[in-house]
DNA sequence: CATGAATGAGGGTTCATTCAT
DNA sequence: TATGAATGAACCCTCATTCAT
């Protein structure tokens, strides 16, 4: 939300800010219980508590507000991974540590995630991109962090795909939670995919993950 | 498709059979190009190749559109996946050989699949547990399929987790087309997830997996 | 309105015709009350005798109204003002008679010209350009009988001028009627104005036009 | 403007002398270019250089923009006009060169006469009346130039219907610009009007009207 | 006096669905 | 059984106007 591409009529930044917070907030609700086609911008306004005139001052369509919504969720999801990467002291046990904060933040944000993975298709072209492109982005975080944490090298490729599984399996979690939720608790799950991925990355496991 | 849901004014079955095929192929189009909720029923009635009034003939709602649809696709995921089991002679070559098999088959419905991602969430609750039900039909085929191939016993847990990490994988291929087909080809995709795979069942790989 | 720039999606042209021509009368009606802006799309449907679905099955937007108004119009004027012309015996007498007739049509249809007068600025200019070819063969119209009925011949600019300021004179008679019909009656009106125009055509006047 | 029939907030008579000035200069502008109905009062506002809380302070409707407008044109065309009546020296060519004048000043005008064909309408009764008592005057000011003017006697219908005809003939100069500014230039336009207008007006012309 | 954020009625348009033919 | 014209609720968005600061 550095530089900012969707207009408003408002100056005001601050405020610009706050509704805008307000808006996303709202908006997340209705999304996560009816999506967003069948979500209206009457609604949005109301659930984001002012009038449709209002949220029009600060997007030009609804369209913006399904935009703004998937830039927060990128933006909150990147902003708690990166909390959860320590750069400094690179090890085994801190890599698992990251996976497990990540499937972890996964597990608190499944629905965003689901709002995600079905509307981000909605977004055109252009927004669509800026958006995947940060998810890119957290992808190659997680690449590095497999990187940097490794005794041995590793392919690039292998540490590519890895990183994308894991990045995958995280948001399966929420959604596919009808299937994984009734067979595992979270901690299973975590504990069995942080398994696999250290036989995938060769990794001798003596002790089990240790998990926060 | 054998008892069916959605009711039809039209009573001459083969004609339903028919006119839903027609139907269910132009709505998978339409839906491909612009997804459920931007697709009209005119649209869908025109590319079907008859008029608005005979698509209400042989369905209720707009919705029920979208059901044939998912069910059709998930039909036709699951014969060729039935298809590509070959029960009699449990191996571990059998085995990858199936994995390559359901990756195959998910690039070639990369578009299907994103429908199915993407839309299922549209359909009322109960709808959406009868096609979600043949979503996990599915993974318990895969599961089945790997607990008889194996040589030694794996946990129960382990099956389940590992068959729903391959068909998520499978699936990930065509939806996350944009960052995994830059890097990858279909060939080194499935050998690297198999290789995956094998090592998450603790089965030793002499070979790389021949596939096809 | 031989070939129709205006879509509509029923196919039924007779029926096209029909209600267009239901539309065009009711939107005359409203527009002549409130003008083209100020009249709703709900209202020309409902003045129309259809609902709004039905209005836009005949029409693609609003403006589409306002050129079927304006097209109809000028047909109208342009019809009648054929039928008084005979070309068969050109005189100055029937160059006066036509004349007349012109001004009594626009007696007639004062309303529909304040229409015209006022709202064709408001289409496209596509549209608009197609609407002033109309007016400009009227004109024409006019300058040919001119130029057939005189016995000595006039200069092409001249007969232009002159047609164009007989065209001017009619249309105002209703749209200055606030200030012209205090002070005239239509046959006061009439004789005058043709007796300007020849003197304008230097021709000699024995008697006063006897119109009718 | 002698007594304000548009109310304002403000009391300090030259500050609202000023503000409107700017508001009417603006206005003009954008009515010119998108016409009344199309042009927003935040647009008027950001036009007239301030802000739509300031345009509220001056005025109560956005239909007084559209009255402060015609009146400020006729009021223009009016003090023009005056000017180039000069009463002390009645003559044939004096009425010429009035005549001249007067549509030199609506080819400098035309769009200006354009605006007010076609958005008076849009006044509500009581101040078109107002506006249209404007024009009124200026036909009558003609009408005695003319009366005043000519050394023989002429009926009084003659001389209002006349003065009427060149006050259309003026405005329609840019009003038809696409018919007539291709056919004629002005100093032809004029000069041909001014022949037809003194043949009306039974005056013998020697020379042509010498206009500036 | 000046500002500009807030308001919400109302406008144009779409589209799932029905039903007479 | 097939058709397509008719319907109107509902959607997205605009903009004249107000009012607290």
């Amino acid at each position: 939300m550095t530089d900012d591409p969707v207009h408003s009529n408002v100056k005001d930044t601050e405020l610009i800010e706050k509704r805008r917070s307000q808006m996303i907030q709202g908006a997340i609700t209705l999304f996560k219980e009816k999506g967003f086609h069948r979500t209206t911008t009457r609604e949005i306004a109301k659930e984001s508590g002012f009038s449709i005139g209002t949220l029009y001052e600060y997007i030009r369509t609804k369209e913006d507000v399904l935009f703004l919504v998937c830039d927060a969720i990128y933006q909150q999801v990147r902003e708690r991974l990166e909390a959860a990467i320590d750069w400094s002291s690179p090890s085994v046990a801190n890599l698992k540590r990251v996976i497990a904060s990540y499937f972890r933040l996964m597990d608190d944000m499944q629905e965003e995630v689901i709002i995600m993975y079905q509307e981000v298709k909605s977004l055109k072209k252009e927004t669509k991109e800026y958006v995947l492109t940060k998810e890119r982005d957290m992808v190659g975080m997680l690449e590095k962090v497999i990187v940097s944490c490794l005794p041995e090298s590793i392919s690039g490729e292998d540490a590519a795909l890895i990183a994308n599984n894991i990045f995958v399996q995280g948001q399966m979690w929420g959604f596919r939670r009808w299937m994984l939720q009734k067979q595992f608790t979270l901690e299973t799950y975590i504990e069995r995919q942080i398994h696999y991925v250290m036989q995938a990355l060769s990794v001798e496991e003596k002790t089990t993950a240790s998990t926060e």
